[in-house]
DNA sequence: GCCAACGTTGGC
DNA sequence: GCCAACGTTGGC
């Protein structure tokens, strides 16, 4: 099994959001890099962090499971929506997703701040410069460094 | 709002 | 294929 980080702006969609609903459409990725990870490397079953981005406490909040393999994304066919692609086709859509599923909260969100602090998470993928892509893989020993933190 | 670090686009 | 311009991400 493989584990995860996958990052969310609260103010879009919470991690309290997500427990409201159980499971969720992971919708808008739009980043060949991680739309080729959800295809050919996600399986039913991990587990991912779900990460609060671009806010004032940026932190890793709470874990979530993927729930289905990766499908077309229906956004990228909306005209109404900001993540609508007119360069798409239906019978070749070019954007995908995963379904999520709640899993639970953290017993307290682990800050970036804290990540940063911590020696053994000096190579986590979180923390390296330009990191910008908004899904990807997390080492087990990250995971189970993480989750001691909480 | 600023800015670094990318990724994408498009002219050539 | 190169590269400048532009757009996006995301911390601060």
């Amino acid at each position: 099994m493989a584990y995860w980080l996958m990052k969310s702006e609260p103010d879009a969609f919470s991690i309290d959001d997500l427990g409201a609903r159980k499971t969720e459409p992971w919708d808008g990725i739009r980043n060949y890099q991680v739309r080729n990870m959800m295809r050919d490397d996600m399986r039913i079953g991990d587990l991912a962090f779900f990460y609060h981005s671009s806010c004032a406490e940026p932190a890793v909040v709470g874990i979530m499971s993927i729930a289905s393999k990766a499908y077309a994304d229906p956004s990228q066919f909306d005209r109404n929506s900001k993540y609508y692609d007119a360069g798409s086709k239906r019978d070749d859509p070019r954007w995908l997703l995963v379904d999520v599923r709640f899993e639970r909260k953290l017993r307290r969100p682990v800050r970036l701040q804290e990540l940063k602090e911590h020696p053994a998470l000096e190579d986590f993928q979180l923390l390296k410069r330009g990191n910008r892509l908004s899904v990807f893989p997390v080492d087990k020993r990250h995971w189970d460094l993480v989750l001691s933190l909480e």
